[in-house]
DNA sequence: TGTATATAGTTTGAAATCAAACCATAACAG
DNA sequence: CTGTTATGGTTTGATTTCAAACTATATACA
Protein backbone atom coordinates (compact mmCIF):
# COMPACT_ATOMS: atom_id res chain seq x y z
CA UNK A 1 0.00 0.00 0.00
CA UNK A 2 2.56 2.32 -0.94
CA UNK A 3 -0.10 4.50 -2.67
CA UNK A 4 -2.58 5.78 -0.66
CA UNK A 5 -5.53 4.59 -3.42
CA UNK A 6 -4.94 0.69 -3.77
CA UNK A 7 -6.59 1.08 -7.65
CA UNK A 8 -5.32 2.87 -9.88
CA UNK A 9 -8.22 5.90 -9.97
CA UNK A 10 -10.14 2.85 -11.41
CA UNK A 11 -10.32 1.46 -14.41
CA UNK A 12 -13.01 4.63 -16.18
CA UNK A 13 -13.52 4.24 -19.46
CA UNK A 14 -10.73 7.15 -20.63
CA UNK A 15 -13.10 8.10 -24.01
CA UNK A 16 -16.75 8.62 -23.64
CA UNK A 17 -17.20 5.34 -26.47
CA UNK A 18 -15.63 2.88 -24.68
CA UNK A 19 -18.18 2.34 -21.71
CA UNK A 20 -19.25 -1.07 -21.08
CA UNK A 21 -23.22 -0.97 -21.16
CA UNK A 22 -23.31 -4.91 -20.18
CA UNK A 23 -26.86 -6.48 -20.05
CA UNK A 24 -28.12 -2.60 -21.03
CA UNK A 25 -26.52 -2.97 -24.22
CA UNK A 26 -29.43 -5.42 -25.26
CA UNK A 27 -32.43 -4.06 -24.00
CA UNK A 28 -34.86 -3.02 -25.80
CA UNK A 29 -36.12 -0.62 -23.19
CA UNK A 30 -32.98 1.27 -22.93
CA UNK A 31 -32.21 1.35 -26.92
CA UNK A 32 -35.84 2.89 -26.82
CA UNK A 33 -35.39 5.29 -24.77
CA UNK A 34 -32.03 6.28 -26.74
CA UNK A 35 -33.12 6.55 -29.94
CA UNK A 36 -36.40 8.39 -29.11
CA UNK A 37 -34.14 10.69 -27.05
CA UNK A 38 -32.12 11.42 -30.06
CA UNK A 39 -34.81 11.73 -32.60
CA UNK A 40 -36.57 14.21 -30.39
CA UNK A 41 -33.62 16.06 -29.88
CA UNK A 42 -33.25 16.63 -33.15
CA UNK A 43 -36.57 17.39 -34.01
CA UNK A 44 -36.20 20.11 -31.38
CA UNK A 45 -33.48 21.67 -32.60
CA UNK A 46 -35.07 21.55 -35.93
CA UNK A 47 -37.63 23.58 -35.54
CA UNK A 48 -35.86 26.09 -33.11
CA UNK A 49 -37.25 27.57 -29.84
CA UNK A 50 -40.64 29.20 -31.21
CA UNK A 51 -43.10 26.21 -31.89
CA UNK A 52 -41.07 23.48 -30.74
CA UNK A 53 -42.17 20.39 -28.53
CA UNK A 54 -43.64 17.64 -30.62
CA UNK A 55 -46.43 17.20 -27.99
CA UNK A 56 -47.27 20.66 -29.64
CA UNK A 57 -46.73 19.46 -33.17
CA UNK A 58 -48.93 15.87 -32.39
CA UNK A 59 -51.86 17.89 -30.49
CA UNK A 60 -52.17 20.27 -33.27
CA UNK A 61 -52.26 17.45 -36.16
CA UNK A 62 -54.51 15.01 -34.37
CA UNK A 63 -56.86 18.07 -33.30
CA UNK A 64 -56.94 18.45 -37.00
CA UNK A 65 -57.56 15.48 -38.37
CA UNK A 66 -60.74 14.75 -35.31
CA UNK A 67 -62.46 18.50 -35.06
CA UNK A 68 -64.45 18.09 -32.29
CA UNK A 69 -61.82 16.18 -30.44
CA UNK A 70 -62.06 16.22 -26.71
CA UNK A 71 -59.42 16.40 -24.38
CA UNK A 72 -59.33 12.78 -22.72
CA UNK A 73 -59.74 11.61 -26.60
CA UNK A 74 -56.58 13.40 -26.77
CA UNK A 75 -54.81 12.52 -23.68
CA UNK A 76 -54.97 8.84 -25.13
CA UNK A 77 -53.96 9.30 -28.40
CA UNK A 78 -50.53 10.82 -27.05
CA UNK A 79 -50.57 8.91 -24.22
CA UNK A 80 -50.17 11.72 -21.77
CA UNK A 81 -51.84 11.84 -18.83
CA UNK A 82 -55.66 14.53 -18.86
CA UNK A 83 -53.30 16.53 -16.26
CA UNK A 84 -51.07 17.41 -18.94
CA UNK A 85 -53.24 17.85 -21.76
CA UNK A 86 -55.17 20.66 -19.36
CA UNK A 87 -52.20 23.59 -19.44
CA UNK A 88 -51.07 22.56 -22.89
CA UNK A 89 -54.49 23.20 -24.67
CA UNK A 90 -54.67 26.25 -22.54
CA UNK A 91 -51.50 27.48 -23.83
CA UNK A 92 -52.69 26.74 -27.56
CA UNK A 93 -55.62 28.48 -26.89
CA UNK A 94 -54.11 31.24 -25.29
CA UNK A 95 -51.66 31.83 -28.66
CA UNK A 96 -55.26 31.60 -30.44
CA UNK A 97 -54.34 28.47 -32.44
CA UNK A 98 -57.78 25.99 -31.08
CA UNK A 99 -60.75 26.72 -29.86
CA UNK A 100 -61.99 25.23 -26.61
CA UNK A 101 -65.59 25.32 -26.97
CA UNK A 102 -67.93 23.31 -23.95
CA UNK A 103 -69.70 20.29 -25.84
CA UNK A 104 -73.72 20.95 -25.57
CA UNK A 105 -74.69 16.96 -25.25
CA UNK A 106 -72.26 16.66 -22.33
CA UNK A 107 -71.42 19.72 -20.46
CA UNK A 108 -68.20 17.81 -18.78
CA UNK A 109 -66.14 17.93 -22.20
CA UNK A 110 -64.46 20.38 -24.26
CA UNK A 111 -64.50 20.26 -27.91
CA UNK A 112 -61.53 21.21 -29.63
CA UNK A 113 -61.00 22.86 -33.03
CA UNK A 114 -57.73 24.78 -34.84
CA UNK A 115 -58.49 28.08 -35.80
CA UNK A 116 -57.36 29.42 -38.70
CA UNK A 117 -54.55 30.63 -37.77
CA UNK A 118 -53.90 27.19 -36.12
CA UNK A 119 -54.36 25.33 -39.26
CA UNK A 120 -51.43 27.87 -40.56
CA UNK A 121 -48.93 27.03 -37.85
CA UNK A 122 -49.90 22.98 -38.49
CA UNK A 123 -48.82 23.90 -41.86
CA UNK A 124 -45.67 24.86 -41.20
CA UNK A 125 -45.35 22.83 -38.40
CA UNK A 126 -45.88 19.53 -40.36
CA UNK A 127 -43.40 21.06 -43.21
CA UNK A 128 -40.53 20.88 -40.82
CA UNK A 129 -41.65 17.48 -38.82
CA UNK A 130 -41.89 15.84 -42.60
CA UNK A 131 -37.96 16.80 -43.18
CA UNK A 132 -37.21 15.84 -40.08
CA UNK A 133 -38.64 12.20 -40.52
CA UNK A 134 -37.27 12.26 -43.62
CA UNK A 135 -33.55 11.71 -42.23
CA UNK A 136 -35.08 8.96 -39.93
CA UNK A 137 -36.22 7.76 -43.09
CA UNK A 138 -32.98 7.90 -44.85
CA UNK A 139 -31.54 5.91 -41.96
CA UNK A 140 -34.06 3.07 -41.79
CA UNK A 141 -34.08 3.04 -45.80
CA UNK A 142 -36.49 0.15 -46.78
CA UNK A 143 -36.71 -1.37 -43.31
CA UNK A 144 -38.94 1.61 -42.17
CA UNK A 145 -42.20 -0.55 -42.35
CA UNK A 146 -40.53 -3.23 -40.14
CA UNK A 147 -39.68 -0.46 -37.98
CA UNK A 148 -43.32 0.77 -37.77
CA UNK A 149 -45.02 -2.96 -37.09
CA UNK A 150 -42.45 -3.48 -34.57
CA UNK A 151 -43.40 0.12 -32.77
CA UNK A 152 -46.62 -0.69 -33.24
CA UNK A 153 -47.05 -4.06 -31.76
CA UNK A 154 -44.81 -2.87 -28.90
CA UNK A 155 -47.64 -0.03 -27.82
CA UNK A 156 -50.46 -2.53 -28.42
CA UNK A 157 -49.18 -5.37 -26.67
CA UNK A 158 -48.38 -3.62 -23.76
CA UNK A 159 -51.28 -1.18 -23.90
CA UNK B 1 -78.19 30.22 -38.21
CA UNK B 2 -81.50 28.20 -37.22
CA UNK B 3 -79.11 25.90 -34.92
CA UNK B 4 -76.66 27.69 -32.69
CA UNK B 5 -74.00 25.66 -33.87
CA UNK B 6 -73.64 25.08 -37.65
CA UNK B 7 -71.98 21.19 -37.27
CA UNK B 8 -73.14 18.86 -35.23
CA UNK B 9 -71.32 19.21 -32.26
CA UNK B 10 -68.33 17.49 -35.11
CA UNK B 11 -67.85 14.25 -35.67
CA UNK B 12 -65.53 13.38 -32.55
CA UNK B 13 -64.54 10.35 -32.88
CA UNK B 14 -67.11 8.29 -30.55
CA UNK B 15 -64.63 5.55 -29.09
CA UNK B 16 -61.12 6.22 -28.45
CA UNK B 17 -59.54 3.52 -30.75
CA UNK B 18 -60.98 5.43 -33.84
CA UNK B 19 -58.97 8.86 -33.70
CA UNK B 20 -57.44 9.33 -37.28
CA UNK B 21 -53.75 9.92 -37.07
CA UNK B 22 -53.09 11.48 -40.14
CA UNK B 23 -49.43 11.56 -41.01
CA UNK B 24 -48.49 10.61 -37.69
CA UNK B 25 -49.43 7.04 -38.10
CA UNK B 26 -46.71 6.85 -39.98
CA UNK B 27 -44.26 9.04 -38.73
CA UNK B 28 -41.18 7.38 -36.86
CA UNK B 29 -40.88 9.52 -33.94
CA UNK B 30 -44.21 9.39 -33.02
CA UNK B 31 -44.06 5.85 -33.11
CA UNK B 32 -40.87 5.57 -31.18
CA UNK B 33 -42.46 7.74 -28.50
CA UNK B 34 -45.24 5.76 -27.85
CA UNK B 35 -43.09 2.61 -28.03
CA UNK B 36 -40.73 4.16 -25.28
CA UNK B 37 -43.22 5.38 -23.63
CA UNK B 38 -45.31 2.33 -23.15
CA UNK B 39 -42.35 0.33 -22.19
CA UNK B 40 -41.38 2.81 -19.53
CA UNK B 41 -45.06 2.52 -17.71
CA UNK B 42 -45.11 -1.25 -17.94
CA UNK B 43 -41.53 -1.32 -16.12
CA UNK B 44 -42.29 1.14 -13.70
CA UNK B 45 -45.72 -0.26 -12.48
CA UNK B 46 -43.77 -3.42 -12.58
CA UNK B 47 -41.24 -2.55 -9.99
CA UNK B 48 -43.67 -1.16 -8.02
CA UNK B 49 -42.88 2.65 -6.50
CA UNK B 50 -39.66 2.37 -4.20
CA UNK B 51 -36.33 1.80 -6.58
CA UNK B 52 -38.30 2.73 -9.78
CA UNK B 53 -37.61 4.54 -12.91
CA UNK B 54 -35.45 3.70 -15.89
CA UNK B 55 -33.29 5.93 -15.43
CA UNK B 56 -31.98 4.82 -11.68
CA UNK B 57 -31.48 1.19 -13.02
CA UNK B 58 -29.67 2.47 -15.70
CA UNK B 59 -27.11 5.03 -13.55
CA UNK B 60 -26.53 1.54 -11.39
CA UNK B 61 -25.58 -0.68 -14.18
CA UNK B 62 -23.47 1.60 -15.73
CA UNK B 63 -21.56 2.30 -12.14
CA UNK B 64 -21.45 -1.26 -11.40
CA UNK B 65 -20.00 -2.22 -15.37
CA UNK B 66 -17.46 1.01 -15.03
CA UNK B 67 -16.21 1.22 -11.44
CA UNK B 68 -14.85 5.09 -11.06
CA UNK B 69 -16.97 6.45 -13.76
CA UNK B 70 -17.56 10.40 -13.80
CA UNK B 71 -20.78 11.94 -14.32
CA UNK B 72 -20.35 13.42 -17.31
CA UNK B 73 -19.52 10.08 -18.76
CA UNK B 74 -22.73 8.56 -17.22
CA UNK B 75 -24.47 11.49 -18.10
CA UNK B 76 -23.18 10.67 -22.22
CA UNK B 77 -23.92 7.13 -21.79
CA UNK B 78 -27.89 7.84 -20.66
CA UNK B 79 -28.13 10.71 -22.87
CA UNK B 80 -29.30 13.13 -19.71
CA UNK B 81 -27.77 16.73 -19.31
CA UNK B 82 -25.30 16.63 -16.83
CA UNK B 83 -27.19 18.93 -14.91
CA UNK B 84 -29.88 15.84 -14.75
CA UNK B 85 -26.88 14.04 -13.32
CA UNK B 86 -26.39 16.03 -10.48
CA UNK B 87 -29.34 15.29 -8.54
CA UNK B 88 -29.34 11.64 -9.54
CA UNK B 89 -26.17 10.91 -8.02
CA UNK B 90 -26.41 12.53 -4.96
CA UNK B 91 -30.18 10.88 -4.00
CA UNK B 92 -28.17 7.32 -5.30
CA UNK B 93 -25.29 8.54 -2.79
CA UNK B 94 -27.86 10.20 -0.14
CA UNK B 95 -29.15 6.38 -0.11
CA UNK B 96 -25.86 4.75 0.40
CA UNK B 97 -26.65 2.81 -2.97
CA UNK B 98 -23.36 4.77 -4.46
CA UNK B 99 -19.89 6.15 -3.62
CA UNK B 100 -18.76 9.45 -4.77
CA UNK B 101 -14.77 10.47 -4.62
CA UNK B 102 -13.17 12.93 -5.98
CA UNK B 103 -10.44 12.27 -8.08
CA UNK B 104 -6.92 12.70 -7.78
CA UNK B 105 -5.38 13.13 -10.66
CA UNK B 106 -8.04 15.11 -11.44
CA UNK B 107 -10.19 17.49 -8.94
CA UNK B 108 -12.71 18.29 -10.84
CA UNK B 109 -14.32 15.15 -11.68
CA UNK B 110 -16.31 12.72 -9.45
CA UNK B 111 -15.73 9.37 -9.54
CA UNK B 112 -19.18 6.80 -9.28
CA UNK B 113 -19.02 3.64 -7.30
CA UNK B 114 -21.42 0.96 -6.60
CA UNK B 115 -21.53 0.43 -2.14
CA UNK B 116 -22.46 -3.65 -1.66
CA UNK B 117 -25.81 -2.56 -0.79
CA UNK B 118 -26.04 -0.82 -3.96
CA UNK B 119 -24.90 -4.16 -5.90
CA UNK B 120 -27.46 -5.45 -4.15
CA UNK B 121 -30.09 -3.59 -4.86
CA UNK B 122 -28.89 -3.69 -8.66
CA UNK B 123 -29.41 -7.52 -8.85
CA UNK B 124 -33.36 -7.25 -7.76
CA UNK B 125 -33.53 -4.05 -10.37
CA UNK B 126 -31.98 -5.97 -12.72
CA UNK B 127 -34.23 -8.70 -12.18
CA UNK B 128 -36.91 -7.20 -12.46
CA UNK B 129 -35.94 -5.38 -15.98
CA UNK B 130 -34.82 -8.74 -17.64
CA UNK B 131 -38.49 -9.74 -16.73
CA UNK B 132 -39.77 -6.48 -18.51
CA UNK B 133 -37.52 -6.98 -21.04
CA UNK B 134 -38.45 -10.61 -21.73
CA UNK B 135 -42.14 -9.21 -21.69
CA UNK B 136 -40.48 -7.19 -25.06
CA UNK B 137 -38.60 -10.10 -26.49
CA UNK B 138 -42.32 -12.05 -26.57
CA UNK B 139 -43.64 -9.23 -28.42
CA UNK B 140 -40.44 -8.77 -30.71
CA UNK B 141 -39.82 -12.77 -31.19
CA UNK B 142 -37.61 -13.63 -33.75
CA UNK B 143 -37.01 -9.72 -35.03
CA UNK B 144 -35.59 -8.31 -31.60
CA UNK B 145 -31.85 -8.24 -33.80
CA UNK B 146 -33.67 -6.42 -36.53
CA UNK B 147 -35.13 -4.09 -34.07
CA UNK B 148 -32.21 -3.45 -32.03
CA UNK B 149 -29.93 -2.48 -34.93
CA UNK B 150 -32.62 -0.37 -35.95
CA UNK B 151 -32.47 1.50 -32.97
CA UNK B 152 -28.60 1.48 -32.31
CA UNK B 153 -28.85 2.81 -36.24
CA UNK B 154 -30.96 5.74 -35.26
CA UNK B 155 -28.80 6.96 -32.06
CA UNK B 156 -25.31 6.27 -34.22
CA UNK B 157 -27.13 8.85 -37.35
CA UNK B 158 -28.73 11.44 -35.31
CA UNK B 159 -25.73 11.65 -32.93
C1' DT C 1 -87.13 9.96 -8.41
C1' DG C 2 -82.90 9.59 -5.78
C1' DT C 3 -78.69 7.72 -4.56
C1' DA C 4 -74.37 5.61 -5.99
C1' DT C 5 -70.97 5.37 -9.30
C1' DA C 6 -68.30 6.69 -13.30
C1' DT C 7 -66.32 10.20 -16.27
C1' DA C 8 -64.31 15.04 -18.09
C1' DG C 9 -61.58 18.41 -16.78
C1' DT C 10 -58.87 21.32 -13.37
C1' DT C 11 -55.80 22.01 -9.57
C1' DT C 12 -51.96 21.02 -6.77
C1' DG C 13 -47.70 18.97 -5.54
C1' DA C 14 -43.68 16.26 -6.57
C1' DA C 15 -40.22 14.62 -9.80
C1' DA C 16 -37.38 14.76 -14.06
C1' DT C 17 -35.37 17.28 -17.32
C1' DC C 18 -32.85 20.92 -20.06
C1' DA C 19 -30.39 25.13 -20.64
C1' DA C 20 -27.70 28.76 -19.15
C1' DA C 21 -24.94 30.87 -15.64
C1' DC C 22 -21.54 29.90 -12.44
C1' DC C 23 -17.26 27.97 -9.84
C1' DA C 24 -13.24 25.34 -9.54
C1' DT C 25 -9.61 23.05 -11.72
C1' DA C 26 -6.94 21.74 -15.67
C1' DA C 27 -4.62 22.37 -20.15
C1' DC C 28 -2.50 25.39 -23.24
C1' DA C 29 -0.05 29.47 -25.18
C1' DG C 30 2.82 33.06 -24.96
C1' DC D 1 5.15 31.63 -14.98
C1' DT D 2 0.81 33.88 -16.33
C1' DG D 3 -3.26 34.70 -18.83
C1' DT D 4 -6.62 32.39 -21.76
C1' DT D 5 -9.46 28.78 -22.80
C1' DA D 6 -11.69 24.30 -21.97
C1' DT D 7 -13.85 20.97 -18.91
C1' DG D 8 -16.39 18.68 -14.71
C1' DG D 9 -19.77 19.63 -11.65
C1' DT D 10 -23.39 22.48 -9.25
C1' DT D 11 -27.04 25.85 -9.09
C1' DT D 12 -31.05 28.10 -10.65
C1' DG D 13 -35.15 28.71 -13.42
C1' DA D 14 -38.46 27.15 -16.72
C1' DT D 15 -41.06 23.25 -18.71
C1' DT D 16 -43.09 18.84 -18.90
C1' DT D 17 -44.93 15.34 -16.80
C1' DC D 18 -47.59 12.19 -13.59
C1' DA D 19 -50.53 11.15 -9.77
C1' DA D 20 -53.91 12.13 -6.56
C1' DA D 21 -57.53 15.13 -4.85
C1' DC D 22 -61.31 17.78 -6.24
C1' DT D 23 -65.53 19.74 -8.92
C1' DA D 24 -69.09 19.16 -12.11
C1' DT D 25 -71.77 16.60 -14.81
C1' DA D 26 -73.70 12.21 -16.48
C1' DT D 27 -75.27 7.36 -16.07
C1' DA D 28 -77.08 3.26 -13.66
C1' DC D 29 -80.04 1.20 -10.68
C1' DA D 30 -83.16 0.52 -7.07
Amino acid sequence: MSKTKGQPEASPSEEEGKIRLGPLENFIGFNLRLAQDASFQTYAQHVGKPHLRPGRFAAMMLIHQNPGLTQMELSRAIARDKSSVTPLVQTLQREGLITRTPSEIDRRRVTLRLTDAGEEVLKSLLAHAEEHDRKLDAIVGDRKAELLELLKDIVKHLT
